[in-house]
Order: C-alpha cells, then sequence, then structure tokens
DNA sequence: ATATATTTTTGACGCGCGTAAACAAATGAA
DNA sequence: TTCATTTGTTTACGCGCGTCAAAAATATAT
C-alpha cells in the first residue's frame, strides 16, 4: 500500500485516473457505474486506501445512510441483544447505525431524539421508554424523521410498530400452569413503566376468565428500572406477609422473575416442579439469563430473530417509499413456551 | 416560539442582531462571548430553537467534540453499566459520545476503529476485546486518534491504561476463602479471551504460594463470550466427573460462576456457607446480577465509579494536551470484597 | 458501419460553517 | 478625558463533497 495520504475526492479521482463525479457516484452506489470503472477504483481504494470524509457527505445529501437505534436502557441484556441484532442487519444493509440508550429518563430520551433530528438519519428504529416518555415529543420526532418503534407501542405514533403478541406470552403460560397445577396469580409492579405489563396484565385477566378461574393481582411497589430489586423486594414482601394467594405465580416479566427467585432463596422456599418445592414460578420474555437462574425460569420466549428482522425490513421499506408509509402497520410476533425448571 | 425554520447561522445571526462570526464563536464556547450577547443570543435561541449543522460544525472544525466508546460485548451487564457512566460524563462536559460495542469478533472492532478514525473524535475510550485483538491495527490507530484502554490493557498501547488490579481483586477472596474454610482452587476457561483472566491466575499461584498452600487450577473448554453457558457446561463436567480438588471454589469472574451455579442447582448441589452446602463459591467482578443469584455471589467488586471517572478524567487532559501525553500512565483501582451467600 | 443508448467527463455552483485579518465599538482603569 | 484592553463586526476565503447540465466518450444493437 503507498503511504501518501490523501487529502480528498479529487486527489484521489487523479490518482485512479477517473473524474470526481464518478468517484463520488461510485460512493454513493457502486453498483451505479461500470463494472471495469468499479474495479478500477477499487484497484486503488485497496492501493491508497481513500475514504470519503462523512461530514463532507453527509452535509450534501439530502439524507444521510445513518440509522438511529434508541432502546429505553442498554443495561438490560434484553436490549442490549437486540440492539446487537438491529445493528449487525443495518451494517449489512450498507447504512451507519448509532446506538443510544434512554437510560430510563425521560430527559434523556428527548436529548436523543434532538440529537438524532439534527443528525438527519435515513431512519430511526424506537424503542420507546413507554409510559415515562414525553410524548408529545416523540409524536413531534416521529412526523419529522422516518421511525419504526418497535418492543413497546405509542398509539399512532410513528411509520409503524413491531413488537410481540403480549396475549400470546401471557395466553401461554397461563394455560401451561392451569393445566399442569394450579392456576397462577400475576405477579408484577403496580405502576409498571412499560406499556406492555398493562397489556400482559390485560391478557392474564382475559384469559382466567376464560379459563373460569379467579384472578388474582399480586402488586408491588418500585419505580425505576432495577426490575430484580424490585422483584426480590417485593417478593419478599408478598411471602413474609403469606400474601400469595396461589402457590403458582406468574411473573409480568423476567426480570422481576429473577429478584423472586433470589427472595425464595434467601427464604429457603423450593421453587419448580419437585415434590419439595412451594411453589411453582412462570414469566415472560426469556431474558438471556433465565436459563441460569436456579431453578431455570420457565418462560415465554420472544421471537428475537422476527421481531428485529422484521422491524429492519419495515424500516428499509420505509426508507426506500421516501419516508411516509401509507397506513401505520403494526405487527405482532407469537411468544413461544419454553419449559424448564421453575414451572 | 416562532414557527419559520431557520436554514443556517446566517439568518439566525441576523435574527438575533448579531454577527455569524460572533455565533459561531458562540456555539464554540458559550463563554466566550460577553455575557450581554450570550443572553441575547440564548433568547434568540429559546424562541427559534435553531441547532447549527454538525457536519458543517465538524468538517471544518480542526478537532471534533466527539467522543468514541468502544466495549468488546456490550451484551455484558458489566460493559454496559460501565459504558452508561462514561457516557454521562462525557455529556456533561459537552462531548458527544457514541457507542461502539465489537460484540466479540476481531473484525468488528477493526471496523469500528476504522469508521472512529473517520469521525475524526476528540478522543476515544477503548476496551479492547483482549487477546482477540488485532493488534497491530488496534496499535495503528492509537497513534493515530488520542486513545485511552481501559478495562484490558494492551502493553504499550494507548496515551494511558485505566483498569482494576487484578491482584486486589484474588489477594482478598483468595485469603477470605483460605481463612474461613478451605483454600479454593481456581476455575477459570483454559483459553480465556480477556487478559485479566491470566493476570487472575497468576495472582491466584501467588497468593496460594505465599498463604503456603497449595494451588489447583480447574480449566474447562470453551470459546467465545458466552461465559454463563462455557461456565456451565464446565462445572456440569467437573462436578460429574467428581474433578473438583477442593470444596471451595474461586471463579475467575461472576460470569463464569453464574454459570457454575446452575450446574450446581442442576446437580443438586447445595453452594454456600450452611451446613448443608458442600460447595462454596467465590468470584471476581460483582456483576449486575452477582446479588440476585441463588444463593447469592461471594465477589471482589470493580471499583466502577474511580475507574469511569478516571477514564474519563484522564482522556480529557489528554485532549487538552492535543492528544499526547508525556508519559503512558496506567492507573489500576483496588478491588473491594463483598461478602455474600455463596461464601 | 451507422444509429442509439449508456456512461463518463468537464466545469461550475452550492451546502453551512470555521477561521483569519483588519477594523470598530464597548469597557475599564488611571 | 484618555489610553489600553477586551469584545464584536466585516469581509473574505476555504473545507470536501453533492449535484447538475452539456459535451464527449464508450458500449450495444441494427
Amino acid at each position: 500500500m503507498s503511504q501518501e495520504k490523501i487529502r480528498n475526492m479529487d486527489e484521489f479521482a487523479a490518482l485512479c485516473g477517473i473524474s470526481r463525479p464518478t468517484i463520488s457516484k461510485y460512493f454513493n452506489d457502486p453498483n451505479s457505474v461500470r463494472p471495469s470503472t468499479r474495479g478500477r477504483i477499487e484497484a486503488a481504494l485497496k492501493e491508497y486506501d481513500y475514504r470519503p470524509n462523512i461530514y463532507a457527505m453527509n452535509q450534501n445529501r439530502r439524507l444521510t445512510k445513518n440509522i438511529g437505534i434508541v432502546v429505553p436502557y442498554l443495561a438490560d441484556p434484553f436490549f442490549a441483544e437486540i440492539a446487537r441484532v438491529i445493528e449487525r442487519r443495518c451494517i449489512d444493509a450498507g447504512f451507519t447505525p448509532t446506538l443510544f440508550s434512554s437510560h430510563g429518563e425521560q430527559g434523556l430520551e428527548c436529548d436523543i431524539l434532538d440529537t438524532l433530528r439534527s443528525l438527519r438519519p435515513a431512519g430511526v428504529l424506537l424503542a420507546p421508554l413507554g409510559r415515562a416518555s414525553d410524548k408529545k415529543h416523540v409524536e413531534d420526532f416521529c412526523r419529522d424523521v422516518p421511525t419504526i418503534l418497535f418492543d413497546s407501542n405509542i398509539e399512532g405514533v410513528g411509520a409503524a410498530f413491531v413488537g410481540s403478541d403480549n396475549f400470546s406470552f401471557v395466553s401461554q403460560t397461563v394455560e401451561y400452569l392451569s393445566r399442569t397445577g394450579s392456576a397462577p396469580c400475576f405477579f408484577e409492579m403496580s405502576d409498571p413503566a412499560n406499556p406492555n405489563a398493562n397489556k400482559r396484565r390485560h391478557a392474564y385477566l382475559e384469559m382466567m376468565r376464560r379459563l373460569n378461574l379467579e384472578p388474582h393481582l399480586v402488586k408491588i411497589d418500585g419505580t425505576g428500572w432495577g426490575f430484580e430489586e424490585i422483584g426480590r423486594a417485593g417478593a419478599l414482601k408478598v411471602l413474609k406477609e403469606d400474601l400469595l394467594p396461589t402457590d403458582t405465580v406468574l411473573c409480568s416479566n423476567d426480570r422481576l422473575a429473577i429478584g423472586f427467585l433470589s427472595a425464595c432463596h434467601e427464604l429457603g422456599i423450593r421453587v419448580g416442579r419437585d415434590k419439595d418445592c412451594t411453589i411453582r414460578l412462570a414469566s415472560h420474555d426469556d431474558h438471556p439469563y433465565s436459563r441460569f437462574t436456579c431453578p431455570s425460569l420457565t418462560t415465554a420466549a420472544h421471537d428475537y430473530e422476527a421481531v428485529s428482522d422484521h422491524a429492519v425490513e419495515t424500516l428499509f421499506r420505509l426508507i426506500d417509499a421516501g419516508g411516509k408509509l401509507e397506513t401505520r402497520e403494526e405487527t405482532l410476533f407469537a411468544a413461544r413456551l419454553i419449559m424448564r425448571g421453575s414451572a
């Protein structure tokens, strides 16, 4: 490789023996130039390893090749994992994804959207905070920037929503638990941040009604995104004060369940299907750690692949369509029940 | 707020009744203009909510206000957490951090560094993959871009290294375990990706030597970043084949320990300090989930705050100094022993 | 070989802002 | 008031690239 540094596209074009506009065209879409010239450019590219200045590119392009990915809480491995898959797909499609985490804070989510707006991205994949979101702010943003919501829906906001079908999650766990033992109570935060939590509660109530069973909601206190600790503290209280209406517990999500298991262990309560167990516990999400809990967690799994794939594909369609879809699409993917040791 | 959209700094300057260069100066450093003019600018800013075009800014600035943060594996809550803290510090200091995850892949780490190079960041905080890194590539990068390494050191690369003192971790756990029961064997991957793992092994051997105890290394197979599964599989094998030389196990890191606990539960082996427990287990890192395992994990904790703070402060010093430090600094922070249920 | 379609070149302008120099105005102390 | 100092204005240029129109070169079909 030659050592001389190339300052700009003009110099590189001169070294190629090709005009600058053609080089520019190549970088916008390598297939838009004749194969023979493409070959010459790529040969020179190997030789001199030139890269166009992104800032100059993005300043003049009407639309950048950037894609924003926003998740509510990156320290949650669930989001870390889904972000990883989405990131990869964007890169493979020739885009430049940038990852942001709202860290559970409304102010930060707003800041991120403002920053994102000035990045003029081709599109954005946004998993909003949910109830903690500044709804108007998100709405305004989505009006200006082609955005797909995922994981957590805000009615009417964004060009499309891609997520999981909460009823599918809960119906499977409730059905399984009821069929194989006693019916579950539903363990959740009294004031959940995520709208999925509300959908899951409704699904639980609906399923119990269909099965002609009496529903029991066990609501625990706590705010923020430290779900494990909230679940642990709530479970300790409920268990100590003997407030559990059934011996079968269905947690709204896995992170609460992880806390619940911790509390059980602390109190010497055995969880699982075995004879010496007094509690059965199941949950939702198939959190990356749920297979390593003690006992491993019976849960309903997101179809990670399907959600990420479809979210990304919808975004690409949206971008191709110029930022507008005829109608707002909502796509929900079914859950898959994963039976493990806890129930 | 007025509705007319402002296209550029010229228009905004006209609306302020102030010249464009002064506006430009303000955005580079609000304190560089007289308080009275600053007030007028900020008043107009509220009125018209103008934001300068980042691309045009960065194209012309000799140095951008961007800071790159690179971690080896974002789905590991340990890195997610440390990235969160660092991100916040950068924002508060007026920089624009961008987060990247190498996802455990050498190729991706190289790509990220290339991308980062063309972003012309003011500085980079890099936690390299470690042994899986393309050392030459990282070295080349660090020569061109002001970079602080953290978490995982590469000798002589980057302007400084900030991390934890592995000897401090291991000495405390080994001392504690030996004093309160039998001496531990050391449970680790036979081919660990992270250089910290090697330092920890050496520290274990050294501590055992000092205490006049016989060391035992238990090495398990596995590659990649799925440490929990590797730890679980390894522990299953070791436990089933009765290869454990002692009843006290010290894991190289918490994620392996989480897998180990999972295996123990599967085999009906009780872990902890109680009379009916047959194994004591301790580890290192104070992983965010280690307090929720069953039993909760006795571990040596990173001083997250100190590491992130010092890494960021060193980077700011580096940036102020124009990208070069007189000598390469290495700062290590001591661990704090956290006694929980597992040992 | 000729006509037609495709690709490339040339030349030029614009994007929005950084920055420098020379000058004007405001400030503050003597 | 006067002079020195800070702060702001004016003017002008440059950054690296997108993009357009017209002309030239090349490829494909007849």
